[in-house]
DNA sequence: AACATTTGTGCAAATGTTTGCGGTGGAAAA
DNA sequence: TTTTCCACCGCAAACATTTGCACAAATGTT
């Protein structure tokens, strides 16, 4: 059997001390050029790779970030995750992904995890139900700094990186009347969460305080399925609205399906505006569906940022927001 | 400073020795009654948790499963990921996921990764440019076990979880044929993977032994674009397909923005027939997609238990299939 | 010749846990 | 009294790496 690449196998090979290997390996001033080489070069012969865990008991950290999020079954964090990955890849890091099922206990289990596997830091978006954060603040106990993203606690004071929602509201609404809509039918998702309290408070307050008279008719849907009732049944009157606006891609997908049906022609017999973390569900359909872009991509670039700087010691707390900005398609 | 609480510091506290609290808190037979309350009390106060790192040192594991895909930002994989994840937690492990961008070199690190992290074994769908598995072998070698699934290199001897991709061509065909079309344009996927290599010859096969004379026309797309391409010229002409199959998900996303694009109606215009690992895109349009169900979920659990059987020893070779089904849509 | 500095290397401890083996008492059996 | 046995516990090594400190030899400085 092969002898298993170690300091300690490397230096009884030589005759060396193991502390004068791990030098040698580390490039430390210390050693001479003679001794470097020779180490170097039995080294690579015996494929040496430094033992992760002995780093890692150590040093008491691991080259691991963790990720908590309710499901990643879902475009927006993909591009999250993706983008976090990304960098973290660039830097010798990886992701340890885990998924709360938007089940609060699930999500202590997780950040246990994270705490166990000593990660250098947990990016965090919480389920809907949670409420107590005395678990994320047991992480920064340990020096594991928490950033949260997307769905964040509401009001305690930690790092938390958005979407500015309200601004994706205004620019739907000024999308609309510049265009000159006069009759929209806009569809916002549950009216419990902030995301949908924001974007609707921004989205009216646009309409309200505008000269332009357009008739708007806010309504909620839940899921993909009642947003398709909702068009089926709005579309279907004489005096049926010029445009419909969806807050979310699983609303736009339930508009969609009733489009489809009703065999409407898109911009021509109605138009369509949506929300979308990515371009991947509004350019399923043709023509591909304008949207309002929360880039999830953004949002993780700007939170991994706020991570090194976190570990680089500026530890103190921040809020920060990723603007918006309109893609057009060509279905307004 | 609170101290840590480590086994020494809790033998120290109860002027044991290192090894008894070990043993106390592993409740063995050789340790007191007296002596076990007392530790564990004392571990319950201190809040003991045991060094993950430390344990992955001593017993050069870890509980954690490499998971190595091309991308996550595709529904392909969801199901097949939560399905993992699910059956992982309970019994302890989490999930290491590493995204090799559909490049070959990226894999090579990834797998890497999942060596130097000593992870206690690999579910990997290799990339559509993979040629070496030499990398996958070195695997092996330090005991990882490695578990293929979905797009499994060709004619190695390795354990492979695949969906069973001759039995979809097969249905799908057969759907065809029994719907009486008479003019099919099928697009597959790359032709150098084994999952299009399987799903066409089967395909073709169900066509050349059948008495009824159906004109098949073959051809590969390599993306969305590409087939929305080939709709868009195929569909054009006179004598046009009354039928088209898609191969995938993303092939379809492609034939459905031609589709919509020359407002064709389905299925009176043209019949669909697709193949996906779960219902999510088939039911994004109207009508939803008939389509030869792969079942992501189906595929993770039997990739798994595989895995565990590996652990416990089984260590021999096999190659396994997800059988299909045809869940029905109204676009045939 | 005496002392100081530089250069190269090794020792040993530290990180936390696990485990084979050996030891220490005390009580019962011989 | 001596032997045997048992219940209980500790020693020390092992895992792989890092690092402060010490030490020896060589070279340089008065």
């Amino acid at each position: 059997m092969k002898t298993k690449a170690t300091l300690k196998n490397i230096s009884r090979s030589l005759n060396l001390s193991i502390s004068t290997v791990s030098r040698a390996l580390k490039n430390h001033p210390d050693i001479s050029e003679e001794t470097k080489r020779k180490v170097i070069e039995l080294a690579s012969l015996m494929e040496y790779e430094p033992n992760t865990h002995a780093i890692n008991l150590r040093t008491n950290k691991s080259k691991i970030f963790g990720l908590v999020v309710p499901v990643i079954s879902n475009y927006f964090y993909h591009s999250f995750i993706s983008s976090v990955e990304e960098e973290a890849r660039q830097i010798g890091y990886s992701l340890l992904i885990l998924q709360s099922g938007d089940n609060p206990e699930v999500e202590i289990e997780n950040l246990k995890l994270c705490r166990l596997n000593r990660v250098a830091g947990v990016f965090v978006s919480i389920t809907t139900h949670t409420q107590d954060i005395k678990p994320f603040l047991k992480l920064d106990e340990v020096d594991i700094p928490v950033i949260f993203f997307d769905k964040v606690p509401s009001f305690e004071a930690c790092n938390k990186i958005c979407l500015s929602d309200s601004d994706a509201g205004t620019i739907a609404a000024e999308t609309i009347i510049s265009k000159n809509k006069k009759n929209v039918l806009a569809i916002f998702g549950n009216p419990g969460l902030s995301i949908t309290q924001k974007r609707q408070k921004a989205f009216t307050e646009v309409f309200s305080s505008h000269p332009a008279s357009t008739r708007v008719f806010i309504t909620n849907a839940d899921s993909a399925e009642d947003s398709e009732q909702l068009v089926n049944q709005f579309l279907s009157v004489t005096d049926r609205p010029d445009t419909v606006f969806a807050m979310s891609d699983e609303i736009l997908t339930g508009v969609m399906r009733a489009v489809q049906k009703m065999r409407l022609r898109v911009p021509e017999d109605v138009s369509i505006l949506s929300m979308s973390n990515n371009n991947f569900i509004p350019s399923l359909y043709y023509p591909k569906i304008t949207f309002v872009e929360t880039s999830g991509h953004q949002l993780g670039k700007l939170a991994f940022k706020r991570m090194m700087d976190h570990l680089s010691g500026k530890t103190f707390v921040q809020e920060l927001n990723v603007p918006s900005r309109l893609v057009p398609g060509g279905s307004i």
